[in-house]
DNA sequence: GTACCGACTTTCCCAAAGGTAAGCGCTTAC
DNA sequence: GTAAGCGCTTACCTTTGGGAAAGTCGGTAC
């Protein structure tokens, strides 16, 4: 027992657990595309053409693909409304709200990351406008 | 101002950029092995093979070159102990430990995902020995 | 000097991801 | 009746990811 409080270091055990769940997450969640999609249809449900608008690079064959891939999944659903003419909605099922903290804490961490990124753009360009003098 | 409580439903404009950081982040985390890599180094650092066993399944040459691109963008450094023989010891930066909360999230998720997958196995293989007698 | 380990690299190969561009079936607008 | 919009599909092609297996290079152990 080297686990006397319960904010001990994590066991040997618990490392490979979190490791396991991390693999079995990326394995449904992989690709450039899924969770930017999730994230856009969570905020609010949308059509075909409205999605491609807002994913800005990705085609309708990669859209129509994912989407698809999404529904078998269970994270979102494909609902016609018989309106004229019909309009077909794309929305997230509550399954896809479970990953809410995962797309927050990915949300807040690239929003960082690309500060960290500009600062250092900024820190190469310094130094090539100097080195190519 | 359509703005008024700071809890209000999120501007059109916090969506876009919230869909934008998702992107950025996954832009550097791309791919099937990078988080775990991740996570696997923030726990412990680690030379080549043990990194091997830990995360089965990754063949020599794409772990090399996962090491590499990490190392690039600053997740891990590769240290070298002079001692005999020399030992080779990845271990992450500082920078990694900022994933933590999206590793950990990311975690939680996978491991209601796995109970919920078990679940839906159940049900199906249920109804396939029912529909194949 | 031969065999083994650690940390890779190299080669070869295949499959999946994904981009481009065009087209299609339907419907409404003009 | 022609054009435009929607929700895709199809065909083609390039890029990337990644697996298997063998090789390499500097140790060290015996």
């Amino acid at each position: 027992m080297n686990n006397q409080l319960n904010n001990a270091l994590p066991s040997t055990e618990e490392c490979a657990h979190s490791l396991k769940n991390v693999i079995d997450a990326l394995y449904v969640l992989n690709g450039k595309w899924k969770l930017p999609l999730i994230l856009s249809l969570v905020q609010l449900a949308k059509r075909f053409n409205e999605i491609q608008n807002e994913i800005t690079g990705i085609s309708s064959k990669v859209l129509a693909k994912e989407l698809k891939d999404l529904e078998l999944n269970g994270f979102i659903t494909r609902k016609v409304y018989p309106t004229t003419p019909v309009a077909i909605i794309y929305e997230a099922t509550d399954y896809s709200k479970t990953l809410k903290n995962v797309l927050r804490e990915l949300s807040l961490w690239g929003g960082q990351h690309r500060e960290k990124v500009k600062q250092s753009m900024r820190l190469t360009s310094y130094s090539l406008t100097r080195d190519s003098k």
